[in-house]
RNA sequence: GGGUGCGUGGCUCAGCUGGUUAGAGCGCACGGUUCACAUCCGUGAGGUCGGGGGUUCGAGUCCCUCCGCGCCCA
């Protein structure tokens, strides 16, 4: 073994190794339940991120876990087209070379963007061998191969035809940038520092007026109605009245309606049925026609009549003005209020009248809820579910054709014959109704989420009856960020139920958000965004501590700020692991075969106590991590496999170990070596769903049953063995009070010293671990004084009294007898208190009376070894003054 | 406006079903060339668990309220 642990000279090597052998693939055994996750599919054309990053880890983590476990295990990777995205990514490469899509044509600039596919997808890949991921890569699937394209369509076709998806005139978002509707999911609403516009509109006589405010004075060219609230004294007169618009002279009534807020503006509101979702509402109710005043690219219409042409905003001032000029501009205000950008491209939004598809939802949406709420889905962490069930109550229909190139195109054709519409699973030639060859399909694609939404079933293999899909579905976990429960999560769950019939996953797992050090979104934008790259982490420190300090870092559902400082920390565990590995493998000598460790040992059939502590402390982990792990706490059980490791097996079993290997061999030696190898092997075993590469790499030098680790078996566990655990615990007590003192006393480390041990019933303890203490307290042999009772205490020495033992070191030169009658009472003080607490406790009758008899006799207990501590003291403090 | 999360030592975070004296890493102080490891070892300082009220034998943990920060939905 090296002397250092390199994570970068291990990690790859092992990872091609694992995927060459075959590691990734499910072993199939129909008498077994399979473990199955669908990852969570990257956009094709971006880069890995810790988003990514997360994933990985968390997934991959319950995948090795389960493998570990026995069961048939498969994780199903891809990648998504993302169809905005990847369409403006390569339109903005083509704005290079000073072309459009427009120049180059729908099929040309389609084969372009596949190309540029190509050449990310490969990249992706090889970022997503640098996680680590053992996902079965003969199953990966793409959301516009073959396979997923049928079934997109299939979906579409059974949907259309069972009347859940429509098309229509509504109001929809547009996104003038992307030259795209959007769905009400994709616009993200921003808080914006903007103005409220107060304007006078006159009756035709000019004997009337009614002032209204508005945010967008442009869509004044598409009004159709003024709207008042009906119990409004303010304007109860006005009702039925008409007024006239400014500048156009278009007469339109003023109406009264629910919906108007009072206490905005002056309570008078323009409609605008085309441009404003909540005045479209109104525009149902009142008949009111909608007046479309503005282009796909947000350019002003004929219906703006001498504003046609013009920009939006160049309109917005420009009519300001001219209303100012008229004197009809009453006031302008300042206003805080939310504007609707597009998530792609942060372009303001723009709600407009437009043809589009949509899915009718509130039918699925039943099914999904109710699938979530009787159980057949669980989310974890649970509060999610009442997210979940909030938006599905309240769920709009789904608007989901775009008006891209780059995206499944939708299914459907028009006769220019016969103006039929056909909706079909193969490309029809011929018109159905008429028999006209004249047929165009529709223009627009799908959005990229509709194919999403069937990914757990899609990719294997779907709408086919495939074995596949017959065994790996329903899937076991998703696993994803909340930030997409509703544009994905919510979505499989409705296509899964409608397109299957069962439930696409048993469980939901929503992992929290990764942010930098000051709180911050991770976004390419941040100044220092590349030291944020995992792939230059994972370069500098490893995947395993990458991905050890995600998966211990957080808890489920809660974001994490990532901190350099403890992916290096955990480095460093790496490091700590790798080197108690070459201290059990330096002592294995040549024999290291005859160490092979069993699949459990009882601890009651070993002679030496620290052996039967540690299997003993180990088996109790295994216990602990398996509850844990099932539990979804995977941070918790990562979090103490590290203590163990660390704090136990390193800085004290191995420890104690020493001075049975220094010898010259023998039994002791060798059964110090036996449970070394089976106590490390099963730390292996526990670690490696956190840090595969390194486990992986120490296990394949160490003696043991099998090829892989990552194929091992998961450690058999064990019984306990309380009685070594309390006596070790005892120990290692009385040796921290002594190296406090030697601190205290500023003794020099290498120096031993003498002591005067009174260990009562603990003497045999203390005369099997007399080496052990010896090395460990740095105690000289020929000055220990090891007895059950004493008669005549040590004049000048300092005196310690723990775990049942009373220790004296006499510290002759040092010890300043004043020092130490204070020290001692000091510690007579607190003891004092603790006593009073504990009595208090105690003498309290409805704690006796109420708190389960275990907590009360531990009380009782503690109150005991307080008193009779407290009393050692106090004679020693007697016998110094 | 509705919902939800967070606030624990200087920093980053744990604390799972309420139950000993609230833990860890980093940082800090002191001391260490012990033959696995300075990516290390030993010892220590440092917290009224955001404020207030309540439930309970017992509250960091449950409830109410207030303050601060964030997110989601409208």
């Amino acid at each position: 073994m090296a002397r250092m642990y390199d994570a970068a000279a291990i990690e790859q090597p092992l990872y091609h190794w694992w995927m060459e052998r075959g590691d990734f693939k499910p072993r199939i055994d129909p008498a077994q339940k399979p473990f199955v996750i669908s990852m969570p599919p990257p956009n094709v054309t971006g880069a890995l991120h810790l988003g990514h990053a997360i994933i990985a880890s968390i997934e991959d983590a319950m995948i090795r876990y389960h493998r570990l476990h026995g069961r048939p295990t498969l994780w199903v990777p891809g990648s998504d087209h993302a169809g905005i995205a990847t369409q403006n990514v390569v339109e903005r490469e083509l704005a290079k070379e000073g072309l459009t899509r427009h120049d180059l044509g729908r099929e040309k600039f389609v084969e372009r963007v596949w190309q540029w596919k190509e050449v990310y997808h490969r990249r992706i890949t090889e970022q997503h061998y640098a996680l680590g991921v053992s996902c079965d890569w003969d199953r990966e699937r793409f959301t516009m191969d073959e396979g997923l394209s049928r079934a997109v369509r299939e979906a579409f076709v059974q949907l259309y035809e069972d009347g859940l998806i429509y098309r229509g005139s509504y109001l929809v978002n547009w996104c003038p940038r992307c030259g795209t509707a959007i769905s009400d999911l994709e616009v993200e609403h921003e808080d914006e520092q903007a103005h409220l516009w107060y304007v006078r509109y006159w009756t035709a006589d000019r004997s009337r007026s009614i002032t209204v405010a508005t945010t967008r004075p442009e869509t004044i060219l598409g009004d159709t109605a003024v709207a008042v609230h009906p119990e409004d004294e303010r304007y109860a007169d006005l009702v039925g009245l008409e007024v006239v618009l400014p500048v156009i002279g278009r007469a339109i009534p003023i109406v009264a309606d629910e919906a108007v807020d009072r206490a905005f503006g002056t309570g008078a509101v323009k409609i605008t049925p085309a441009h404003d979702p909540v005045d479209y509402e109104v525009g149902q109710r009142h008949g009111l026609p909608s007046i479309n005043v503005m282009n796909d690219d947000m350019t002003m219409n004929a219906e703006a009549g001498p504003y046609v042409g013009q920009d939006r905003f160049d309109c917005r001032r420009n009519l300001v003005a001219d209303i100012e000029a008229l004197g009809d501009l009453i006031k302008i205000q300042d206003l805080s209020h939310a504007v609707g950008h597009c998530q792609r491209c942060n372009t303001i939004v723009e709600p407009r009248i437009s043809k589009q598809w949509f899915v009718k939802t509130a039918p699925l949406a039943e099914e999904a809820l109710a699938a979530v709420n009787d159980g057949r889905i669980r989310i974890v962490p649970e509060r999610f579910a009442r997210v979940y069930a909030n938006w599905m109550e309240n769920i709009r229909d789904w608007c989901i054709s775009r008006q891209l190139w780059w995206g499944h195109r939708i299914p459907v054709w028009y006769c220019a014959d016969c103006g039929a519409e056909l909706c079909a699973r193969e490309d029809p030639t011929t018109c159905a109704k008429c028999g006209g060859r004249a047929l165009e399909q529709d223009p627009d694609v799908l959005d990229t989420w509709f194919s999403s939404g069937l990914w757990p079933f899609s990719t294997l293999g779907w709408p086919d009856q495939t074995p596949d899909l017959d065994y790996f579905y329903p899937t076991s976990v998703l696993e994803t960020g909340y930030d997409i429960l509703f544009f994905w999560v919510a979505r499989m769950i409705m296509m899964g139920l409608r397109m299957t019939g069962q439930v696409p996953f048993d469980t939901v797992y929503l992992h929290g958000l990764i942010r930098n050090e000051d709180g911050k979104k991770i976004s390419k934008s941040l100044p220092n965004a590349e030291s944020y790259d995992p792939l230059n982490i994972i370069r500098e420190y490893g995947q395993d501590a990458l991905r050890y300090t995600l998966l211990t870092g957080s808890t489920p559902g809660n974001d994490m700020k990532l901190s350099l400082g403890r992916v290096e920390s955990n480095r460093n565990f790496g490091n700590k692991l790798w080197q108690a590995a070459r201290f059990v493998l330096g002592n294995l000598g040549d024999q290291s075969a005859a160490f092979t460790p069993p699949a459990s040992v009882d601890p009651a059939t070993l002679d030496d106590v620290a052996d039967r502590w540690i299997v003993s402390r180990f088996h109790g982990l295994v216990g602990e991590v398996d509850r844990l792990f099932e539990a979804y706490q995977i941070g918790e059980a990562g979090r103490q496999i590290y203590e163990f490791i660390w704090g136990e097996y390193c800085d004290w079993y191995i420890e104690m170990t020493k001075v049975r290997l220094r010898g010259d061999g023998g039994s002791a030696a060798e059964q110090a070596l036996q449970a070394l190898v089976y106590v490390l092997d099963g730390c292996l075993k526990l670690l490696h769903p956190y840090m595969p590469f390194v486990t992986e790499a120490i296990w394949q030098y160490l003696p043991h049953h099998g090829e892989a680790l990552i194929v091992a078996d998961w450690p058999a566990g064990g019984a306990q063995d309380a009685e070594a655990e309390a006596d070790l615990a005892a120990l290692m007590e009385l040796v921290r009070a002594i190296r406090n003192v030697r601190s205290e006393y500023e003794v020099e480390a290498s120096r031993r010293i003498g002591a005067v041990v009174v260990a009562g019933e603990r003497l045999a303890l203390v005369e099997s671990q007399r080496e052990a203490f010896l090395q460990l307290a740095r105690i000289d042999p020929a000055q220990l004084t090891l007895v059950t009772g004493l008669a005549e205490h040590p004049e000048r020495a300092v005196s310690l009294v723990v775990a049942g033992f009373e220790c004296y070191l006499p510290l002759a030169a040092l010890v300043d007898l004043d020092v130490e009658r204070e020290r001692i009472g000091k510690q007579l003080a607190e003891l004092a208190s603790e006593i009073a607490r504990s009595e208090k406790l105690l003498g309290n009758a409805g704690f006796v009376a109420k708190a389960p008899e275990a907590v009360v006799e531990r009380e009782r207990v503690k109150l005991g070894d307080l008193r009779e501590r407290r009393a050692k003291l106090d004679n020693r403090q007697q016998a110094l003054s």
